[in-house]
This record gives C-alpha cells, structure tokens and sequence, in this order.
RNA sequence: GGUCCUUUGGCCGAGUGGCUAGGCAAAGCUCUGCAAAAGCUUCUACAGCGGUUCGAGUCCGCUAGGGACCUCCA
C-alpha cells in the first residue's frame, strides 16, 4: 500500500513519490537556541521523528536535516531592530556562543530523553553566513531584492506578478500589499510584504558579519533556504514544521529559493498543529508555556505532577499530527496510564512463546489479530495515522493478557500469528513510535534487593504469614514500588 | 478588519455518507487470603437550525461558541 501524505501546499493527501527512488530529502525547522524549549515544541520534533522512522521502515534512505538557529532574528520594522539572541545574551552577561551552547545543550539533552533520532545533518545558521550571501547575491542578480542602506530586502510584489505568493499559506497577495499603505514613511522597505533578507547591524549589535553591503546579519528566512538547498539540493521531498511557521516563514522560503534555484524547493510540505493549553495556543506570547525540564520534573504551577519522556512522547502520537492538541493534567495522566497497559502488554507478549509450526484452534480470533495487525501499515501509509495504530494495539492487549493469563489457551492463535504479533509490536512500539519502557530505568542493585525482598514474601505467603507479606507489599508501595501477584503464583514489581 | 480552521459521550481523542474507534474515569462481575493488576460486561456521543440523500457526526447553507495566522513563534 503506498504512502500518502497531506500536502499543506495542495491541501489534499497526495501519494508520496520522492524524487530519487529509494531516497528522501526531509527538512525540518529546527529551533532557536536562544531560550529553553517547551512543550509545544516537542511536537514537531516529536512527529517528524516519527515520520523519518517511518519512511526509513518502508526502506527509504532518508536525510534528515534539522537546522539550529543560532544566529537570532530582528525584531519586525516599526520597532528597533535587534538581535534576539545577543539582547538576552547582554542581559544575562554571556556570551552570546556561550548561551546559544547552553541551549543547543538542553535541546538535544530533551531530544535524547524523548528518544528522537539524531538528524543526518543538523547545520546551525552562524555555520552558513556565506551559503547565506551567496543566496541573498544570486536574489539580488535575478532582480529580486534590493538593497538600502546596508539592508537587502526581498522584492515581494515583483516576485507575486509571476509567481504564486501566498499559496502555502492561503494568503492574497492584494490583501498583504493593501496593508502597506497603512504604514508610515520611514520605511526601508519598498512595500510592507517585503521581508529582510539581510540586515544592516547597528553599533551595539554583537553578532555581525561583514557582507558586501556592510556588516550586518541574516534575515531569518534565508538560513533555512541556504542550508536546505545546500544538503538537500534545489528541490527536495519533505520540508516540515509548526503550522505557524507557513506564514511568513515558509512561504518566504518558497519565493527565495525558487528565484535562487529557478524552481519551488520542496514536493512536499508538511505542518503539524499546536498544542494548546485551555484551548489556546501555547506560546511566549500568551505566557503560558510550560518548559520541557519543567515537564519532566514536576515543577510548575500548572502541573500536580512529573511526567516521563514517554508518556509525553505518547500523549502526542495518541492524536493525529494535524490536530491541535489540549495540555491538561487529566489528559497526560490518562496517557501515562493507558501507555503503561500498552507496555505491560507488551512486555506480556514477549514472554510468550508457540511452536513455529502451531495451528490456530481460534480461527476466528486468529483472523481478527491478522487483520488488526494487516491495518496497522495502511494508517501509517494514510497520512501516518498514529492514532489509529494505537488503538489497534489496544485492541490486541485483552488478547494478549488473556493468553499470558491462561484465559485463552494459548494455541488460539497459531505460531505464525504470535511471531507477527511479537514483530509488530516491536515495530510499531519501539521501531515507528520510538516509545521505551515508561518506568523509569532499572539498577541492577535495586534488582537484587527487590529478588530478595519477593523472595521472603513468597515465604511468607506460603507459610501464611500474611502481616509480614502485606507488610512488605504495604511499605514499598508506600516508597513507590509496586508489587503484583501474578496468577502463577510469581510476583513483579515496577516503579509507579 | 482579512484569511482559514474547529465544535464528538464525565474527560482526552479517532473518524474516508451506511456496521462498536481507542484511551482515561465510573459501575457491576470474575480472579484473589486481602489488595493491585488483569479479564468480562455496562455507559452509543456527535454545538443549534435548515437542506441534499434511500441513508449524514461525515456533504451544503445559516446561526452560535472556540481557535490559529495576518508581528517573533513549533
């Protein structure tokens, strides 16, 4: 079943055909390291690390760029222009490498803990100040930018009288040029639609460079047209990010690159939706982010809890990457516990075993397992529909623990059904989803105190001294450990 | 103001016009020394109004609510 992929820029699914058989270009906007990341950043990251398992999965050699902007934006016209990363560098007295290390630090220190593949590539902005001016002299010598004062500009509205500007993002071209009579004259700018494409630097600005219009800094758009054109080529597959990032990001992208290169950059864009918090987006702006570490240790007012990595990870593969998605303490909790069933499931299955060769005697439930495992492809082909591979995975859990349980014997399924079952859930799981155990990492010390302290219950059960027996159980459980009983008489235990 | 999106059961969240999404919570039962876990069962919703259709949560229109982008933003 081939892949199909909702394009952003057609608005429809499109079957996936990548340029070069067998290859894929993906870039994904990667972030800006001049504060720490939140939770609505994971998303992204989260969703194409998926996407890039997944096209890997089908057998696709994929190079995956991830940009890091290191070099800070102006702020827009109308107000001083500064560099973002160096202001905030001046008022915490660092250097502004030094605090753009810091953040690149924390960043991929979040990414390891969510369990996201390194990208292939991941160049950073201020490693591409001469790709930069090549692109913004190339723009320059199509007619397409113009420079004052040690400023380029992109020249928007001749680029829109051939070109379709404002299709990725829906935008017309007359509405956003209407606007530009509205401003007041003090303008650099031809017109208000046009965007910076470099940006003459003032005296106290720290990061600069020189150019051949005077020293200054990169626009934002031009880093990841630069650097995409040069590790992906001219034309590539897979250009993702948030779906705030269309307008005027993205679509400043498409006017610069394909004046630069003569032809629109990418086949296919994808976006994924915000998360929310109470229904509105999270964001600086609206002052309700909630910073990864703070997710993960507790520490925020809006938070009654830690959440681990995973649940957060699943939390956001449990709704399509199109949707937005609502934060709250009720919903990530309902994650944390419907992936701890998954994987206690899971961790069920892999204990179980058939001979290669065994028929099923259930044919009925054979055939329905084959049949939810045979759909768990087709909703990744459509438009990678984690939602509903999850919930076929739910599906299959009552069987599963049933099995494990003696409630359905064993031999129900054949051996071929549980070796599809065991590869499945390890492909889907661990493979595609990238999810990992929920409970947090085991030592091996605690290991054999925890053999021995099972061990003295299991002796005290089987003398019926059950005060000491529920006295252990009572005691960890009050320290965060939980044990069961299974029905074989064993006993395990996890972390809560 | 412009452009666009959205409104699903107690909560979260899938839904390609025709059959039970799934999860969490809740209730009952089974299992169990007790508990937890697990299993089984129950809870059948689609903002309102009108239209198209043999048939609509799913298409169209209107109304109401929410949101995003238009400025840095994942």
């Amino acid at each position: 079943m081939p892949l199909s992929i909702y394009n952003s820029y057609s608005r429809t699914k499109e079957l996936f055909k990548p340029i070069t058989e067998g290859h894929v270009g993906m870039y994904v906007c990667g972030p800006t390291v001049s504060g720490e990341s939140h939770l609505g950043h994971a998303r992204p990251y989260i969703s194409f690390d998926v996407v890039y398992r997944y096209l890997s999965h089908l057998g696709y050699k994929v190079r995956y760029v991830r940009n890091i902007t290191d070099a800070g934006h102006f702020e827009e016209e109308g107000r001083e222009a500064e560099d973002k990363v160096s202001k905030k560098a001046l008022l915490e007295k660092l250097e502004p490498m030094e605090l753009v290390q810091k953040y690149t630090n924390l960043f991929h220190w979040a990414m390891k803990q969510f369990n996201c593949i390194e990208p292939s590539i991941e160049p950073t902005a201020t490693g591409h100040i001469v790709e930069q001016i090549n692109m913004i002299e190339g723009i320059i010598a199509a007619g397409y930018a113009y420079e004052v004062n040690g400023s380029v500009y992109f020249d928007v509205k001749k680029y829109a009288a051939s070109h379709d500007y404002g299709k990725l993002s829906g935008r017309v071209i007359d509405d956003l040029l209407e606007t530009t009579r509205e401003l007041d004259g003090q303008e650099e700018k031809r017109d208000r639609a046009d965007f910076a494409l470099w940006k003459a630097a003032p005296p106290e600005h720290i990061m600069r460079w020189k150019s051949p219009w005077g020293e200054g800094f990169p626009g934002w758009h031009i880093e990841c047209s630069a650097m995409a054109t040069k590790y992906l080529g001219a034309r590539f597959d897979i250009h993702g990010g948030g779906m705030d990032l269309q307008f005027p990001h993205h679509e400043s992208e498409i006017a610069q690159s394909t004046i630069c290169n003569h032809q629109p950059p990418v086949n296919y864009w994808m976006h994924n939706n915000m998360i929310t918090i109470n229904g509105r987006k999270m964001g600086k702006s609206y002052n309700n982010v909630i910073k990864l570490t703070e997710l993960f240790s507790g520490n925020h007012p809006l938070l009654t809890q830690a959440y681990h990595p995973m649940t957060i990870r699943f939390f956001i593969l449990q709704s399509h990457y199109r949707s937005t998605l609502d934060f709250s303490n009720e919903a990530l909790q309902a994650s944390e516990k419907a992936l701890k069933r998954l994987w206690d499931s899971y961790e069920n299955l892999k204990k179980l075993d058939l001979p290669a060769d065994q028929a099923a005697d259930d044919q009925e439930l054979n055939g329905r397992i084959e049949k939810l495992l045979a759909e768990l492809e087709s909703f990744m082909d459509d438009d990678f529909s984690t939602p509903k591979v999850i919930a076929n995975l739910f599906d299959m859990a009552p069987v599963i623990n049933s099995i494990k349980d003696g409630l359905i014997p064993a031999n129900a399924i054949s051996g071929q059904t549980l070796a599809n079952l065991k590869s499945s859930f390890t492909l889907y799981l661990e493979d595609i989803f990238g999810l990992q155990s929920p409970y947090q990492s085991d030592n091996s010390l605690l290991q054999g105190v925890m053999q021995l302290l099972i061990d003295i219950r299991k002796e005290s059960r089987a003398k019926k001294d059950f005060a000491t027996s529920d006295k252990i159980r009572n005691q960890l459980s009050a320290l965060g450990i939980l044990i069961k009983d299974e029905k074989d008489g064993n006993m395990s235990w996890s972390l809560s």
